[in-house]
DNA sequence: AACTCGGGCAACCGCCTAATG
DNA sequence: TCATTAGGCGGTTGCCCGAGT
């Protein structure tokens, strides 16, 4: 594993790669593209294979890659999208112009790491480390995985909810209406954007990230005390008025079909591991789809600006409404992260972890619902939108 | 000056997924 | 439908180099 010695096996060349080869490389592609990589080699004359001359080329010659140092708004950025993404450095690459996944990787290890550790921050959980370790590894990694998972399906309802109370005020137009309804998740989230049109599509995303985290940190000082009922709501849940999990249905949910409630039910609602597992792949999956719209408001935000070079990572720190940064709005979220990651690592390891942590998605299905019931009574125009 | 050690980074490996036949 | 292939991704690691002794 990892690079070895400069040799060669089977003919091919591995190794470092050469100024001379760099050269030989770059202008191949530059007269030709890189069209099949594993042609590539052969066709430019070079002796390596084709995937390493993708990897040299994608992570080192581009001509549209920044190198060199970090800024401190660069390496903000990174521990923020990793919050929210984890370790896929391909999709936060996709977010940090001119930088490549391999970069941000090597920067997260050697340094941001380390740097979030020295501070006592676990940059798994990006959490305090003091609760962190008490599971240095796997459940830990898998709680975070659940929260982030979390955080993005209660976007996702908070979306939906929108939607729904939008539709209320925009006639619809039959003839143009031809999605299907109920709507998929993409199509919310799209109708989102054409329901607000006329206002910046990454402004509406990010208020209803605002709505969220003020949900999120709704929380009595009674309720701190108790690490499973962190979460304070108004009582009794409120169905989505539109498929909460959007598409899962109750025959999708196994040995469920007459509860009628799915994740969405009360607190009495209880899933099977098996049950959980396929729900946690189903709320991937949609999140997925509400993750990308999301970042890539971020990417517009950097493309309404007029700014270049690293200006753009400024300009994304402005003041999105009244007093509130872009900035703030992500640190809460991250703080939303590690107050949710809590409630779920005070939950796995112990007896009843299993239970423990159905219980914590119902109580997130139960959170998502109030989240609703929040947004629902949120006038238009109030602090949340 | 010589040696050791550790950090940083480039590059490779294995796995996964989508495309193609 | 299945097998094969190419591309992409994340994890890992060997080499280089500077700091410390």
């Amino acid at each position: 594993m990892g690079r070895s010695p400069s040799f060669k096996k089977e003919g091919l060349k591995r190794g470092p790669w050469t100024a001379e080869e760099d050269k030989i490389l770059t202008a191949y592609i530059q007269e030709h593209g890189h069209g099949s990589w594993r042609a590539l080699p052969e066709k430019a004359g070079l002796q390596r294979c084709g995937k390493s001359c993708r990897l040299r080329w994608i992570n080192y010659l581009r001509p549209d890659i920044k190198r060199g140092e970090f800024s401190s708004q660069e390496e903000q950025i990174i521990i923020q999208l990793h919050a929210l993404l984890g370790n896929r450095w391909s999709a936060m690459a996709a977010h940090l112009p001119k930088r490549t996944d391999n970069e941000i990787k090597n920067h997260w290890n050697t340094h941001l790491k380390k740097r979030l550790i020295k501070m006592g921050i676990d940059p798994m959980t990006h959490k305090p480390r003091a609760d962190a370790s008490i599971f240095p590894s796997g459940p830990g990694k898998s709680a975070s995985n659940l929260t982030h998972m979390a955080q993005w399906e209660s976007a996702r309802l908070e979306a939906e909810a929108r939607l729904v109370r939008e539709s209320k005020q925009v006639v619809p137009n039959p003839i143009q209406r031809k999605t299907q309804f109920p709507p998929t998740s993409g199509q919310l989230i799209n109708n989102i954007a054409a329901a607000t049109s006329g206002r910046p599509r990454c402004l509406d995303v990010l208020k209803a990230w605002q709505g969220v985290v003020a949900g999120m940190f709704a929380f009595s000082s009674q309720d701190l005390g108790s690490p499973t009922s962190t979460l304070s709501f108004p009582n009794g849940t409120v169905r989505a008025p539109v498929n909460g999990l959007a598409g899962y249905t109750d025959g999708e949910m196994g040995p469920h079909k007459s509860s009628s409630t799915g994740l969405r039910g009360t607190a009495s609602t209880e899933l099977d591991g098996q049950d959980s597992l396929k729900c946690v792949d189903h709320m991937s999956n949609q999140m997925e789809e509400l993750e990308e719209k999301i970042l890539d408001s971020f990417v517009e935000l950097q493309h309404v600006t007029d700014s270049a070079g690293d200006a753009w990572f400024e300009d994304s720190f402005r003041i999105v409404n009244e007093n509130v940064p872009l900035a703030d709005i992500m640190e809460d979220l991250s703080g939303a992260l590690i107050f949710n990651s809590g409630v779920l690592n005070s939950s796995i390891g112990d007896q009843k972890s299993i239970e423990s942590c159905n219980d914590n998605m119902v109580e997130n299905s139960n959170c998502w619902n109030s989240v609703l019931n929040f947004v629902n009574s949120s006038p238009y125009g109030s602090p949340v939108f």
